[in-house]
DNA sequence: GTGAAAGCGCTAACAA
DNA sequence: TTGTTAGCGCTTTCAC
């Protein structure tokens, strides 16, 4: 049974209120009473209880993070962005993962969350139109991450340029036959993020001229292995591309893997750029679209604070930019494919 | 203003004990009033506050989980073992970062913690004996990842051996200079882990009748660039070594770019062994001693769910097993180092 | 099967 | 500066 703030008042001889107000700090306490408070807490090991601290005043001290998935490199980092920026304010994070239909449903009804957060950050969580209306009528302050939302703030990166930038990178180095590794689009996590970059894809295609091979559009589950899966089946092929652009640098990842079981020299005879710039991207020489992933996270914990602390703001709208980082794995294909002088024009 | 349980009540034309055992399936409440309830808490979108139900009833349905960092891989893997059997139980989880002394005294001391979590899983987290006996003195619920603990539970895996697995596998091979990247003794976290691999290090070595050469210990950070460093350093001696042990994987990338870079053969010129079997790791072929770090998460939730469930048991005292994953980083060296007959014998 | 009422342990007005 | 007291919104006896 630990100690109540009762016990504390008892023991330094004031009322709980005395006790709680010299306990946080507040003003209005002499100096020598808060001095007895504080000893009379700390023989008795007395914590505040935080559910009854927060019923009383109102607030949690605590914001909600959903994630589809907690594995992959992507939501570890941004995540991690978040923490640091709430931790900063002496808040908890309460960490939600909703991976199906059901769970979108009770996220945006704030199912669970009363009585648990003062706010929340949706990463990537796919939720409809209705979806988010209803958790923009929560008086629950959010923010979105990874998709845009009409009347919640977000921070999101432009993937359809992160597609387009991407492809244009192989177009221009001369590859016409592209694959593209991502997500099945029947998928139940059904993120809006393989969608927008498999639009720039397309829209890079199209301006070079070149009709997209929905052959070589495959799904990799954002995954090495995956990745690696996926690779097989796209050089098994009697038409295989020259290049590849994986929707992730873990996808990436498996695809390098495959290319050097075969003994194809990269970028020789396969170029690969992936998407993230991970952590060990660097260290295979990844040719990748980097995008600050950590900052991602820092950066939507921050708008959220704000939104708490000013009650409401204008739903802002924060795009964070990507760049290419044009490294080891991408490069001309060696032998040049069929010429494709149309190709080539609308690349300049 | 969100509807409360009276606002149900009153719709539902039924007093609040009768909502609140109807929506929380208990016995005794006739079908039709449930029907009743159920319906009128459905058109307010009626959601029990957690703080008020947790403060009538006692408990928080909530886990915390404390980690020295969010980002590196080992934790998001461990914290989503953890989240998958915590969530398949309905219970939430709080997340925690404690890397410094003040925290882990804060953390031994259960501070923040009293009206938050259930229970607590620690994470490497280097806590003196006398944090672990004040932890455990807590009534709170507690199991410690990554370090025996007297009177709490604990899942770990014996990384004394996972040390010596990974030398003596290299000393087999022939290798006699063997460097290891770790992580510096004075570091804040403190992790206990490392100093345990390095006495399996140091064990196997002088198993083999090896002296260790302090100049081959060298500090990698648990991350690849720290790792790239590491090896840069070890490589640039008048005397580098021929095979490096990496206490992580993401160390050992590290070393694996640096060999790369300066066209090195791997694993002809240099060896590279890491620990964890990264989920990166069968791509780049590395040789690794894998542990099962999902299952270490998953365990520690488990574990934890019992000790909740229980009251109390005996403190438990779970190893998980760990093993040699024999891939392509790893061979003998090329170039025979000076004829150590002696360290060949105490091999056999 | 249902309701009335007493807490759970705090915070925040309001008094003093 | 300090104390008294009324909630915060629920769960849980204990009657009925």
């Amino acid at each position: 049974m630990p100690a109540s703030i009762g016990d504390v008042a008892d023991r330094a001889g004031v009322s709980v209120a005395t006790v709680s107000r010299a306990l946080r700090g507040l003003p209005n306490v002499a100096p020598s009473t808060r001095e007895r408070v504080l000893e009379a807490a700390a023989t008795l090991g007395y914590v505040a209880d935080a559910r009854a601290a927060g019923l009383a005043s109102g607030h949690t001290r605590t914001v909600g993070v959903a994630v589809p998935l907690i594995g992959p490199w992507f939501f570890s980092q941004v995540l991690a962005g978040v923490e640091a920026v709430v931790t900063a304010r002496d808040l908890d994070v309460l960490l939600m993962t909703v991976d199906d239909a059901a769970g979108r449903e009770r996220l945006a009804a704030g199912a669970r969350l009363r009585g648990r957060v003062d706010g929340l950050i949706v990463v990537d969580i796919a939720l409809t139109e209705a979806q988010k209306a209803e958790l923009a009528a929560n008086d629950l302050p959010a923010v979105v991450v990874g998709a845009e939302a009409e009347a919640l703030p977000c921070v999101l990166v432009d993937n359809v340029e992160v597609g387009r930038t991407a492809t244009s990178h192989l177009l221009e180095l001369g590859h016409t036959r592209i694959a593209l590794i991502g997500h099945a689009r029947e998928d139940p996590l059904h993120f809006p993020v393989p969608e927008e970059r498999r639009r720039g894809y397309h829209e890079a295609l199209a301006c070079a001229g070149i009709a997209p091979d929905p052959a070589l559009e495959v799904d990799g589950n954002f995954s090495v292995a995956g990745g690696a899966e996926a690779a097989t089946a796209l050089l098994d092929r009697v038409d295989p591309p020259t290049a590849i652009l994986a929707m992730s640098d873990e996808m990436a990842f498996g695809c390098l893997r495959v290319a050097r079981q075969r003994g194809l020299a990269v970028p020789g005879d396969l170029s690969v750029i992936g998407v993230d710039d991970h952590d060990v991207s660097p260290a295979w020489d990844l040719t990748t679209v980097s995008q600050p992933v950590h900052r991602v996270g820092g950066q939507a914990a921050e708008l959220l604070l704000a939104v708490m602390d000013a009650g409401a703001t204008s739903p802002a709208r924060i795009a964070l930019p990507t760049s290419l980082r044009h490294r080891g794995t991408t490069g001309p294909p060696m032998v040049p494919t069929e010429p494709s002088p149309l190709g080539q024009d609308a690349l300049r």
